[in-house]
DNA sequence: TTTGCGCGTGAATCTTTTC
DNA sequence: GGAAAAGATTCACGCGCAA
C-alpha cells in the first residue's frame, strides 16, 4: 500500500483546520477517498413540547437550537441521505465511520447507513454514568446513547486495534457497551457569560476510545459537525491529524481556543477513562426477576418471630406493612434501620438460609466478567 | 371506561393460546383494538429469504441469484412493515408494543415505527452479563441486544409502573440499560436431542421486567413470534392472558408443554407498588370540613419562610395573596407550580407536620369502607 | 488541611383532571 | 375541545463554602 507523506497529505487536505459552511457542500469540495475515519455527531431532531421543570421547579436547559429543528422525518431523511452520502465518497476504500445518536433519530441513521452500502461492524452504547433522570417519572431514565461503527462496503480492512483496547479494558476483550461519565466538570467549555458553550459537548473519554480502537497514528479524521471540537481535541493529543466543519461561528472559536491548548499524549482524558466504572449493586428485586426467589415464597427473619411474602416488584408484603426488605425488617423490629440482607432468610431443602447468599452469588458472576 | 368480563374478552379472543399460521395473517384475523400490549421479536437471519415476496409480488427463491444485499433489505423492509400495521390495528388506543432486535435489523424496524405513527418512549438496552465473546478479535464483543419501547401514538396514555420498577430497582428509578444474564442452564428448553429448542430463547427476568413495567394483571398481551413462549410463561405466572402466534410445529410443542407447567403466582404477590397517582383524589376543603383543620388557623411552609391562613371554604390567605394551597404556594416560592400537600405543615403539639398526613388519614378511611 | 453540606445541572420527544 | 387548576416528580457529580 501507498502511504502518503506527511507533505503530501498536507498539499491535497485542509488538515488541522476548522472549516467553516455547510457540512455537505464542504465535504464535496473535499477529494474523494482521501479520509480514514469519520466521526458525526449530527443533530438529533428531538421533538420537545413545552418547557420541563425538575421537583425542585427549577427549569431544565433543554436543547432548543434552530440547528435542532427539522419539519419532518421526511425532511430529516433527506438530510441525513446527503450528509452521508457526501461522508461516502470521502472515505478511503478501507475507511469507517461512527455515528452518534439518540432513539430519535439513530434508528433513521442506521437504516439509511445500511441503504447506503456501509457494512455495520458494531452498535456501540454509551451507558452514562451519571445521566439526567427522568423528572416527571413516566418513562425509563433515559441512560444512554447508541453509537454505530460501518466500514465503508462490506469488503473494507477496517482498522480495529483489538490488543489496544483489551488493554484499556484491563485485560479483558473489549465489550459493546461502555460505562463513560457525561462532559461536566473543567471538561466542559463555557463561554464569556460562563453558560455551556455547546449544548451537547462529548467526553474526551468517549472519543479517546474510538480513536484509539479504530485509527492509527498519522490517519485522518474527519468531523461533519465539529462543534465544540471534542474530535479534534483528542485526535491531536492522540498524534491524528483532524478535519472539522461547523458553521456556527460561536463554536468554531472556542473550539480554536481548545485546540490550540492541547498537546499530543495528553494523559488527562485517558485517566478519566480507566477510573470511572460502575459499581456492581445487586437490587433485592433481580433476584426475583432472576427466578431464585418467586413472588409468593415467604421469607423468615433471622430470629424467627416474623415472616412476610416477597412481591412480583420485589418488594414485601408482611401483616401489616409493604416496602423493601429493608423497610419491613426495620418495622417488624421497631427498629429505626435494618439491613435486610442478612435479617430475611428463605426456605431451600428445609434449610433455612440468609438471602444473602444469592446476592453474593450473582456478585460473583459480575466478577467473572473483569 | 368499560372493563370488559373475563368471560366476554375470551368470547372474543383466544386466550391463553398459541395459534398456527403466519403471524400476518393471523393478526389480520383478530378484531381490532383488543389487545393491551404487543411483545415481538421478530427473526432477522435473513433467511426468510425463501418465504418471502419481492414488493413486486415475486417470489424469493432460496437460490436466487439476482439476491443481494439490498434485495434483502427491500424485502426485509416490507415484511416489517406488514407485521407492524397488522400489530398496530390490534393494539388498544392506549396500547404499547416492545420489538427486540440486534444491529441487523432494529434500525429498521425503529425507523418503521417511527413513520407508522408508533411513539417512541424509550429505546432499552439488554446488556447481557455473560455474552458469547469475539472469537476473531476483529469486532466488539457484541454484549447487548435493543429493545424499543412505542405507545401506539402521541396520544396514548400507556402503562408505566413506575413506583414497582423503582422498587424492583432498590428504590432508584429504573433505567434505559437493564443489565440481565442471558438464557441458560434449567431454564433453556432442549429438544428430543438435547439440543436447544430454539436459537435465540429470551431469558424470563427480561419478560418479568417487561411486564411488570408495562401490564397489570388482566392485561392481554400478544406475542406474534412467540417461539417457545417465553412470552407466555412470564405472563401467565404474572396473571396476565397472552395469545401467541407461531408457525413451527416444533416450537408450539415446545412451548405448549412448557406453558402447561407454569403457576400463576399469589394474587397478593401480583400487587406493586402503586404510584400516588393512583389514589382517590381528596379535596383541602374536606379536611377542613372534617375540623381536621380549623378556618383562621395557620399554616407554615416547609422552609419555614411563609405563611398562611387556611379559610372556611379551603381556600388560603396569605400576605398579598388568595387561593388554593399550590396557587398560593407557587405565588409565595416564585414558581411555575406547587404541590401544596407536601409544601404546608400544620402545628400539633408544637410541632409541625405537612398537611399530606392529614389527606392520608382520610384516605385510610375511604380504604376500609371498601 | 480535611470533611461535609448545599447548590447547580445534564441531548428530555416527561401529567391528569376539571371546568 | 381548549384553558385552567390540581398535583406528582430526580440521580450522580462537581464545585464552593463553612466548620
Amino acid at each position: 500500500m501507498v502511504t502518503k507523506t506527511k507533505a503530501a497529505k498536507a498539499a491535497t487536505l485542509p488538515l488541522n483546520q476548522i472549516l467553516d459552511g455547510d457540512c455537505i457542500e464542504v465535504m464535496n469540495s473535499l477529494p474523494a477517498e482521501s479520509i480514514d475515519l469519520i466521526f458525526a455527531d449530527p443533530p438529533y431532531n428531538l421533538q420537545l413540547r413545552g418547557d420541563l421543570h425538575r421537583p425542585d421547579n427549577s427549569k431544565v436547559d433543554a436543547v432548543d437550537n434552530d440547528w435542532d429543528q427539522f419539519d419532518s422525518f421526511k425532511i430529516y431523511d433527506r438530510f441525513t441521505k446527503d450528509w452521508l452520502a457526501a461522508a461516502r465518497r470521502l472515505l478511503k476504500p478501507n475507511g469507517a465511520i461512527w455515528v452518534i445518536g439518540s432513539y430519535h433519530n439513530v434508528f433513521r441513521m442506521g437504516a439509511e447507513l445500511q441503504n447506503q452500502g456501509f457494512w455495520i461492524l458494531n452498535d456501540v452504547v454509551w451507558r452514562k454514568s451519571n445521566p439526567m433522570p427522568n423528572f416527571r417519572g413516566k418513562r425509563f431514565t433515559n441512560a444512554h446513547e447508541t453509537m454505530i461503527w460501518a466500514s465503508k462496503q462490506e469488503a473494507s480492512k477496517y482498522t480495529f486495534n483489538y490488543e489496544a483496547l483489551k488493554a484499556l479494558n484491563e485485560g479483558v476483550q473489549m465489550r459493546s457497551d461502555w460505562v463513560l461519565p457525561i462532559c461536566t466538570g473543567h471538561e466542559r467549555l463555557k463561554d464569556e457569560n460562563g453558560d455551556k458553550a455547546h449544548p451537547t459537548q462529548k467526553p474526551e473519554s468517549l472519543l479517546h476510545r474510538v480513536l484509539v480502537g479504530s485509527t492509527n497514528p498519522g490517519d485522518v479524521i474527519l468531523d461533519p459537525f465539529f462543534g465544540t471540537g471534542t474530535t479534534g481535541a483528542v485526535a491531536k493529543m492522540l498524534g491524528r491529524d483532524f478535519i472539522g466543519i461547523e458553521r456556527e461561528e460561536a463554536y468554531r472559536k472556542v473550539a480554536t481556543k481548545r485546540l490550540s491548548k492541547i498537546r499530543k499524549f495528553d494523559k488527562e482524558a485517558l485517566e478519566v477513562t480507566q477510573s470511572k466504572r460502575a459499581e456492581p449493586r445487586v437490587a433485592f428485586g433481580v433476584l426475583v426477576e432472576r427466578g431464585m426467589l418467586r413472588p409468593g415464597e415467604e421469607l423468615w427473619s433471622q430470629n424467627g418471630r416474623h415472616k412476610a411474602k416477597v412481591r412480583a416488584d420485589g418488594t414485601l408484603i408482611g401483616d401489616d406493612i409493604k416496602g423493601s426488605i429493608h423497610q419491613v425488617g426495620a418495622h417488624l423490629e421497631g427498629a429505626p434501620s435494618c439491613n435486610g440482607w442478612t435479617y430475611w432468610q428463605f426456605k431451600r431443602d428445609g434449610q433455612k438460609v440468609p438471602i444473602d447468599l444469592l446476592r453474593q452469588q450473582i456478585r460473583a458472576e459480575m466478577a467473572q466478567q473483569h
